[in-house]
DNA sequence: ACAAATATTCTAGAACC
DNA sequence: GGTTCTAGAATATTTGT
């Protein structure tokens, strides 16, 4: 029996790492199926005809009279955020119809199947904290905020209210900083086009620009070039 | 020739596509701050006391009644993507409140500072800097060891870290964006010197400069002028 | 108690329109 | 640029030993 179930899963997730097979589903999957398969609600969620997805008919009133019963939220989107991470997929389009190879009308035992996503970082607890910290002191010397770490509650409260105060700061300097270089940039642009006409319209005499050596068009394509680098930055 | 065409259409395409204030700001900002001022939906979505976020009061209300009226879906979860497409945050927790520096009370033209985020764009909101299990059990330590609001302590001191790495980041590419402007300062300053040595040195018959006319010369005052008011402030 | 697993929240990626 | 669905990432809570 165990080794059937073994092999059947085995099969279906060849190509993902292994897994062991679970003595109880996770509870949001049991509360789940079991809400579904509920009757009285199934004016709110039910299964569809066959059995094989479910259907939330009216998710204003899940979230707000049947989440909090279950969940310790009431909110839609964090259902929804759960359905996904086990693999649940919304179907078609226009209604929140659900499907789950593994989720179906009286099988509650095929819940154990099914696996939470993103478990594959469990294999290493430790090892993750020797490096992986060491160069935060790159953004730490712009800041002044990085001057003492606080040991306190009161002293985290006051760099907090500071720290929020300087980066309101900082975001309206930036975008103050961001319109001038564009103010240049446009300036720049329009005047650099008002003197390639005047190159242009330069009298030329003997293959010589009459009154512009050669230093000074080189000048002017090496302006326009850095021009180039700079405008495709800022 | 043909590198001072492409120049002028780089600078301009450049000046258009980003920084540059926006002619109109998109019409999803234009449409949620209308919705935020209108007095009569202040039951279901307003600003907030001092006009620096706002709260979404009446989630279910403003999905039914509103959303249809303004966007082509009643879907309150497409329109907090939108929001954080453009760079709102939800702030504190419990309620429905957005924050963006630049959507404010009265403040409509500000909107036009407001940059659609895209798949490029994941450095300012993004760090490097990771929370390490090591660090996540000192704030452990340290909680178990305090009297009073222990989980307080733990959430400021997480709050705390992520605006350092805000305030960070925000300092790098203010930084960035000051170097930019300077280097285009100094490109700008030495191209308007080296233009007047030509304007000056050219040969005045009659009053008159041979080839520069006085369109160019007003052109080249004006720019001077721009040029000055601009450099004093970055 | 400790670390892992799971849950909840908020934000971003990506496909499609 | 907008809408939808799914996943990433941070935080919070529960569980297993």
């Amino acid at each position: 029996m165990n080794k059937e179930v073994c092999m059947k899963h085995a099969c279906v997730k060849s190509a993902s790492s292994e897994h062991v097979k679970r003595a109880t589903p996770p509870s949001f999957l049991l509360k789940t199926h079991t809400l579904v398969e509920d009757p009285p609600t199934n004016d709110i969620i039910s299964w569809n005809d066959q059995g094989t997805t479910f259907i939330v008919w009216r998710p204003v009133e899940l979230a707000r009279d049947l989440l909090p019963t279950l969940f310790k939220h009431s909110n839609f989107s964090s259902f929804v955020r759960q359905l996904n991470t086990y693999g649940f997929r919304k179907v078609a389009s226009g209604r929140w119809e659900f499907h789950h190879n593994m989720f179906r009308r009286g099988e509650r035992q095929l819940l154990c199947e099914i696996q939470r996503r993103k478990a594959w970082d469990s294999k290493l607890p430790q090892s993750l904290v020797k490096t992986t910290m060491k160069e935060s002191n790159d953004h730490q010397r712009f800041s002044s905020s990085m001057s003492s770490s606080p040991s306190s509650y009161v002293s985290l409260s006051y760099e907090n209210k500071r720290l929020k105060r300087e980066n309101g700061d900082l975001c309206v300097e930036l975008a103050s900083t961001k319109k001038k270089c564009n103010e240049l940039l446009n300036l720049v642009a329009f005047h650099l086009n008002s003197k390639k006409m005047v190159v242009e319209q330069r009298p030329k005499l003997f293959g010589v620009w009459l009154d512009l050596p050669q230093e000074k068009r080189r000048e002017h394509e090496e302006f326009s070039e850095n021009m180039s680098a700079l405008s495709s930055q800022c």
